[in-house]
This record gives structure tokens, sequence and C-alpha cells, in this order.
DNA sequence: CTGAAAGCGCTTACAG
DNA sequence: CTGAAAGCGCTTACAG
């Protein structure tokens, strides 16, 4: 409002004003330390005259709590990252730690790359939404001292923390159900992408309907979104004996497949087939679609971040509900034929 | 590998390991610094050696440039919201600044306490990409020498740096599109929410209306999402001499509407009626939707950011593209009836 | 080109 | 409870 201070106010001069020593000022600001209710008052006082804000950036030199967590990302154009993202940065943030997002979809070689900025901002933990940085990288970071958490990546990696689903679980219960809606013939749209996600879905699927008595036909795509959906639809549905039931690696793919499916081919879902997906995005809710998917736990995902922030070790892999829409004929209804 | 070390290793160790002073490693690292071939090849191997990193957050302490850009952010889960946070974060990471994204979504106040934590980050600047944070607060920010940088806010700030997208522009042309479609009867589906983008697009779209002797017909939801865009359609669509044509403030609405046009409504896009909606995002283009959208310019908005970050002050209005596809009849098919 | 020194803004034992 | 001092890891005039 008065004259505008080119730089912000620093402890010193808030110890100046008091009239109190410097260390005295950092205490009232950090959370245990012991300062008399006088002191304290005296610093708020200067504090709030001068503007004052701890400078986390100094802080961060001598407490790794104040260090920022980096936040791997890609793809924030899809709503699943979207989605985790949002969820996380809320929780970091509720939690008072800073998000530091790299965004890792440029180049699928970059992950390493963000690692060592990871490392250049001593960030206290690095969280790897997805990519799959060099495991030589990940050493270092570790060697550094920072946590490194994997969210869905695949393989075990030493002294990573890994925050998993249970994918096996979702995959079965997505044969039954396409089984309950008397789906005889059933498909899989997969990818060849291989991201550790997929690739176990895909796995865990096959599994699933193997141990049902069942072989699925499958069919993969170059990626996971909505353009390989429409193809699986193209490739899947065109022959005679068509699947009537098909699972999706993911919502995206889904709501292509569907799109196609009643378009081009005049397909009637559920009555001439049935869909499942995956992720619970906000368009599997919409009315053009009213797909039923598996919602991924992004609260509890990004609580566990926070566990793990904590030094706790959660153990176990997180649930996915089925989420029911239309897209699934319930076990009532008769199907087709 | 070997021993891990519980911290990375410091400028002061990589000097002692080369044989020269700290100056000489910082100065190694510092772009136009003047260090001797010589020099400089130990400081590096030395470097290399122990796997050292400059410490941003320790440079930061006196260097402007490696501070973090704040990026206040909400509604990660909405696809224009995500497309704009990629680009920006791709942006400031090839131009080797830090992102740290604040999520302001949870409370809609929450955009002062979101510019506190800038300011305790020592933050360059802050990106406000939507909320409406307290006057005050920005003056205290731009008092502290930080930059602030509205995307499409509202309202000229003194101090702050504005990027603004031309929407006056766009109305008249989403006007002109519709009349050239034999749209005789034209409504707005707007929203309360009032956030001045929004308002800006109603108030241009109206205007752009009476300058071409329309009299609109205006709805308002509560917000500017799928479910607004349903309620719009039962809202304006139901009576007798409905609209032919109907801009939507957002994407989002417009596939709501869209969907309740077609499904409950039974009428046929665009035949029976003209759509166009705004951001062009991801859904736009699949085939269940083929809608109508100016296309934000999201790289463009990302690369005036950094121009302003380097100092320069871009003036002009950024323009929208109209994407054509099928949810507005082309000039030369007969309108219905 | 190079090093010793002061400074950036904090925290945390260490005495008192 | 409180202050003087050393430390966190960097940068940048200042001499040489």
């Amino acid at each position: 409002m008065s004259d505008p201070a080119p730089r912000p106010a620093s402890a010193a001069e808030v110890a100046a004003l008091a009239g109190v020593s410097r260390s005295a000022v950092s205490r009232t600001f950090t959370d245990g330390a012991s300062v008399s209710a006088r002191t304290r008052a005296k610093v708020m006082a200067a504090a709030e005259a001068l503007n004052y804000h701890v400078n986390h950036l100094a802080r961060g030199l001598s407490k790794d709590a104040s260090r920022p967590v980096c936040l791997l990302a890609s793809n924030l154009t899809r709503p699943y990252h979207g989605l985790l993202l949002d969820a996380l940065t809320r929780r970091l943030q509720a939690a008072g730690r800073m998000a530091m997002v790299i965004n890792v979809s440029t180049d699928p070689q970059s992950a390493g790359a963000a690692l060592a900025q990871a490392l250049s901002y001593r960030a206290s933990a690095v969280v790897v939404m997805s990519g799959t940085p060099p495991a030589d990288m990940v050493t270092a970071c570790i060697d550094a001292g920072q946590k490194v958490i994997a969210i869905n990546r695949g393989e075990e990696w030493p002294g990573v923390h890994h925050i998993r689903i249970d994918y096996r679980r979702a995959m079965q219960e997505a044969v039954t159900a396409l089984r309950a809606a008397g789906c005889g013939r059933i498909a899989l749209a997969g990818s060849r992408k291989g991201t550790p996600s997929l690739a176990a879905r895909e796995a865990f699927f096959i599994e699933a309907c193997h141990a049902q008595g069942i072989d699925p036909v499958v069919w993969r795509g170059d990626g996971s979104g909505y353009a390989e959906g429409q193809e699986a639809a193209q490739a899947l549905l065109q022959g005679q004996a068509p699947p009537e039931g098909i699972f999706c690696l993911t919502d995206l793919m889904a709501c292509g497949l569907m799109d196609m499916a009643r378009d081009t081919l005049a397909l009637a879902i559920p009555r001439d087939l049935c869909v499942i997906g995956f992720d619970d995005i906000p368009q599997a809710g919409w009315a053009g679609y009213g797909l039923t998917s598996f919602g991924q736990p992004y609260d509890r995902i990004a609580a566990r971040v926070e566990e793990i922030l904590l030094g706790e070790e959660p153990a176990s892999r997180l649930e996915t509900p089925l989420i029911w829409r239309q897209s699934v004929r319930s076990a009532k209804e008769p199907p087709r034929g």
C-alpha cells in the first residue's frame, strides 16, 4: 500500500522491530518450539506489520519437511491424470507441502531428466505418476535421501515405495459381471503400449477368463485412448459371431468403442453388446455413455502418499469398486437372442 | 550403488575433490561465468564422480531466476484446466523453471491463502489460472517483487500482467456462423457462476446478437459443466418455437446439451439444432459429438507467460479459431423446415 | 581467470 | 525461555 518494498521482509527485520533475537522469530514460526507468550505476541505483531512470511526456500535448506515434493506427471490432458493430480495436489497442500510438477509427457525418455530436476530441487520425495525412469536415476535419488513413490508402476524397485491397485481382483469381477450378463463370447480391447498398469490389467483379465473356462479374443491398439477404442470396435465387431462382452483397458477406449459400435455398426448397448471400462472418468457418467467402469481410488492413493511421507509403510493393495451403469445388462435382464 | 550417501554432495565437496575453490565450482555451473577450460574440466569430473547437482533451493536464495513459478489452478479434473496446465508446465520446464502448483479448488476463497503460499516460497511469479484472489493479497505479492500473471481474469488490476483472449471477436463469429447456418431463433446457454471468462463470453455474445438485430433467449445454470448443459436443453428446447441455434459457454455444457437434446428430446443435430461450444476439449472431437467449438490457444498462452517472465510485455489479445465440425450446418446446406 | 570473504534467510544445538 | 554462534549450500562483488 505505502512504499512498495523491493523485497519481502526477513526474520532479521522482524526481530529488530520486535526487539528480540532472530532465534526468537524463528521459534515463533516453528511448531513445537519454546517461546513465551509475551515474546510470541511481540513477534507476531512485528511480523504482521512487515507482512512477513517465513522463507520456505531458506527453511528447506535445513528442514526436510519444507522441501518440495516432486510429481512426475504426463498427459495432463487425459482425465485419469487430471483426476489423480487433482487429488494429489489437494492432499499435499492440506499437509502443508509444496507440490512441484514435472511434465514428462513430451519425451518418453525424459523421466530420467525429471528425476535429475527433482534432485536439483532437493525434493524430499518424488512421486512417479507415469513414465518409467531409468533404474540408476532412481537409485541416485534414493541414495541422495529422497523417497521415491511409484503409483501403479510395475516392477519392484529396491527401496521404492509402491502404491498398488488390486488389479487381479478387479479383473475377476469384470469377467464375472460379463458372464452374469449372459455374454458368452468375450473380448479384450488391449494395448501394445505396455505401461505397467495396462499390462497388468491385460494379464489379469486373460487369467480370469481362463480361470472361468473362457478363451477371450484379444485385440491390441497402439495406445489406449479414444481412437484406439474406435479401432477396436472395427476390428472386433465386424466378423461373424462377434463378442457379446468387451472389457476395455481404459474408459477412453470404451468411449471410442461405444461410439463406433453404435453409430457405424448400429449395435445397441447393452442389448447387443456389454462394455466395461476402467478409471471411472467423468465421461463414463455422461448420458451418452453410461459406462460401467472400475473407479480408481484417487483419494486413497493421495492419502497413501501422505502416509509414506510421514514414514508409514502401508502394505495392502487398494480396491477398485465396480461402478454399475447401463453398459452392462444386469443379471436379471435376459441376454439378446 | 556403493555406500549410499545420506545427503547429496555439496559444492564444497566437489571443490575439495577437484582441488579448486568453491567459487570455481559455482562458476562452472553458472551460465555466463568466466572459468578456464581446465578448471571447468576438473570441476566437471569431480561433479560427475560425486553425482553433484546444484541445489536450486539454495541458489534461489540469491538468484531470482531459479525461484519457482506458482501456478494457481483449480478443477484439474476438467479438460480445459488440464490442457492449460499441461501447456504451462511443459513450457516452464523447457525454460528451466520450476512449476509449483497450488490447487485452489476446495474453497473458492482459498485463492488468498494460495498467494500467501506463493509468497512463502518466494516464487518469482504467480500465474492465476482460476479463482479471484483478494486485491490486497495481489498487492502484497507485487510489493514483494513477484510478477502476477492473470490468464483470462476479468478486471484490470494495477501491476498485474494480463493475458487475454479476444472474446468479442469470437462471439461475433459465433453469431455469424449460427446465422449463416440459417438459425433464426438463437439462444445462449449461460451460467450464473460469473467467473470473468464466462461473464465476458456471455456479454459479448449478447452484444453480437444485438448488433445483428437478434434478441437471444438467455438461460443460466449454476455452474458451467455437463449437468448444466443438460438442464439448459430441458429449459430451452421444450417449448414451442425453440431455438434453432445455441451457443454454450463451454464444451462441457454443449456435450450435456447435445446428449439431452438427442436422447430425450429426439432432436437431430445439426438438422434440428445447431450447437457451438467453447474450449475445444478432446471430447468435442469425439464421434459422439462432433462439436464445432472455439479452440483455446493453450500453447500461445504458455508462450506469453514465458515472455512476461523474461520481462517482455505482450499487449494484444489472443485469437481463438473456430474449429468446424458437424454440430453446425455449413452455409450451403438448407436449414430445416 | 581465481580465491577469500560476505551475504542470502533460515534452523538448531549450546550455554545461560 | 532466550540469545550468540555456527551451519545449510549457494552467489557475487572485491581484490589480485
